[in-house]
DNA sequence: GGCCGCCTCAGGGATTTTCCTAAACGGGGT
DNA sequence: ACCCCGTTTAGGAAAATCCCTGAGGCGGCC
């Protein structure tokens, strides 16, 4: 007799989470143990729910995947998080997978290879499916076999983050000195120091790490 | 007898676009008048099968939904656009609304509300589905109402489109300068320009100008 | 107690950007 | 011929940012 697999579907398109549904319907080993359509309701749900498997979209208003993939890992470690991407550039796969993801599947990709990823994680095996866009796969796999990890947001304050968001939304100095009751030195001390540690060369480049994390929209 | 109304599907998301067959399939007044994944499949493919309805995905890498909106009410201009987007803030609907579209639906909605917006297009209305966040519907149809065109980067010459995309590069003046071989002054002034034309008030609006036009990546 | 990271503030010169105004040149259209 | 538009250049003062260095207070951890 097959162990069953309980899976918890993240995803804010719900058609998308309907065909997710479909998918997986015909397998009786593999049973829906739960829904979530934002981050935040993903982390919650798996502390509660402790699903053995998580699929994960990474898009997602809120907190987004990626964030919620940390939160899931840290309340329900045992939980094997597959990540369902629409990017076909294997992006944050490092830092996901340096967080502990067991999958990575781009949704570009055929319905065939999701269920292709979570038979192997079942197992106990590791499924990234990377496209090999300029033959960077080779690159992407070294790195990911080298320890080290991205970092990007982690290794900034709370107070970094919070006047991160604020620079890459726009804000001047000056503003964000008012804002936040502080002063302008103060606040471009943070911004260096934010540039430092992001090894950003300009504001552009905190404006897509912001993007990247979910810290502002486009 | 009923009209039959051919469908053109366009999304990149091979998964949706299986949610949205079997969600048109049990409809016999509905066919699927063909499929694309990309922005570019979608005009050349409107422009030969010439359908009566396409339902366009925004999100999509290439040339992206906008652009491949007005590619292809360019040469199909008979043909009934709706979008199908991820976004709920009704997000470049204006831009769309100018170019000639007659739907818009959420991604997030219950997929009930696109065969809603299929028919209603296929009676001759149009159907827009807007949540109201923050009671900021109102005003987006008050603009909408408004003769006024968004134009985003239409306004810009090519050379502008150029330093615009190297600006939200994050490219320093200078080497800008440098790499066009023209004067840093010179460069002041188009993106002066730019930002005049664009309504921007820093290079971070450039940056998500250009993101969402595709100009440079995340 | 001591160390360390975070937040705060400040100084100050160098550099860059901002915000225009003005103008010259060429090409394309009327 | 004429005009409009895009491209190029320039000027210059005011403002903002950059690039550090240094330092004090505060809370946590060993």
């Amino acid at each position: 007799m097959e162990k069953v697999s309980r899976i918890l579907l993240v995803d804010d398109h719900r058609l998308l989470m309907e065909g997710e549904r479909s998918l997986l319907a015909p397998y009786s080993h593999l049973r829906i143990g739960g829904q979530a359509v934002s981050g935040e309701e993903a982390v919650s749900a798996a502390a509660s729910l402790r699903p053995d498997i998580c699929l994960l979209d990474l898009s997602m208003p809120g907190i987004g995947g990626v964030e919620a993939c940390k939160g899931i890992l840290e309340t329900t470690p045992e939980c094997r998080v597959i990540i369902y991407s629409r990017h076909d550039d294997g992006r944050y796969l490092l830092e996901l997978f340096h967080a502990g993801i067991w999958g990575y599947v781009c949704k570009k990709d055929s319905p065939g290879r999701l269920l292709q990823a979570i038979d192997a994680v079942r197992q106990g095996d590791v499924f990234m499916g990377l496209p090999d866009p300029d033959g960077q796969r080779a690159a992407l796999l070294k790195k990911m076999r080298s320890a080290k990890t991205d970092d990007t947001l982690s290794s900034l304050s709370p107070r970094e983050r919070e006047i991160l968001r604020l620079i890459a939304d726009g804000t001047p100095i000056r503003d964000i000195a008012d804002r936040l009751c502080i002063s302008p030195k103060t606040v471009e001390s943070h911004k260096y120091n934010i540039l430092t540690k992001l090894k950003a060369g300009s504001v552009t480049d905190l404006v897509k790490v912001a993007l990247r994390n979910g810290l502002i929209h486009v």
